[in-house]
DNA sequence: TAATAACCCTATAACTTTTATAGGGTATTT
DNA sequence: AAATACCCTATAAAAGTTATAGGGTTATTA
């Protein structure tokens, strides 16, 4: 299941992006319009500053803008910062990568093969722009 | 991410797959060859029974044993069964749709076309039958 | 330059889900 | 009748999710 921090952070740049003018829009602003609980925004926010998704401008007037062109940021990138991986298994995760505790052989494990295949199908999916997102 | 239930879950199916000569296989023999925690385990195969995936044989000698030609039974459905929906979000689930309590217009949602996409990607490649699987 | 708006950070609490464990009961076979 | 194995409910330990609290720092603008 997607969590409600990977939802909320989705919800986030696509605000952003759709409310664009150059501008930073405020933690405030964007919690009252998509009704997230502020502080928990607030920590959301940072995470995704933190991974140069967004970039912030402090004082008065101040907010979020996205850190990179929107052709650039895609849902995948979020979901990885936000929730961790792609991935249903750890190991067949590319940038999680965990072995099983229990696994005898990675190579020959047919669950391992079968959630690989679900990974490489889901990824191309979530791959998406934040642009071709709003576009939907 | 799955769950060890329905990690534990296809690992039991595959191997009474694999294994089957006809008659039942204990929860012991399950338990340890797959090191599985035994009481652990006695709960996943009791939901796996309600569901008609397995049918059990009591007494001595007794064990568990596919309920069903394994060309009939899929991960998806093992999934389904113990973690419930394959979605990521329950308003795009065939079998346990759910409304997002904050939703307003779920026609026009770009999260959920999203991920009614991802849903639609996935699936295929989870309706793999038990037989497919043991293939791979 | 003071007030204000807005970001920044750590800790923790409430809640839910996951992962078991305990302890006994019931049915069937040998 | 004893042994084997399934059946069932309750509960606890651990982990993860979803926030909330409370204060600190930075920058703008009147």
């Amino acid at each position: 299941m997607l969590s409600k921090r990977a939802k909320y952070a989705i919800k986030t740049i696509l605000y952003l992006h759709e409310n664009d003018q150059g501008l930073p829009i405020s933690a405030k602003v964007i919690s009252e319009k998509e009704r997230i609980p502020y502080k928990f925004l607030e920590n959301i926010l940072r995470e995704l500053k933190t991974h140069q998704i967004l970039r912030s401008v402090r004082g008065a007037e101040g907010g979020y803008i996205l850190a990179k062109d929107p052709n650039e940021i895609t849902i995948a990138q979020v979901m990885r910062v936000i929730d961790g991986p792609i991935a249903l298994i750890p190991c067949v995760s590319e940038r999680f990568y965990e072995s099983c505790p229990e696994c005898v052989d990675e190579e020959t494990c047919r669950i391992r093969k079968l959630f690989g295949e679900l990974r490489n199908g889901m990824l191309p999916i979530l791959e998406k722009s934040v642009v071709e997102l709003a576009r939907l």
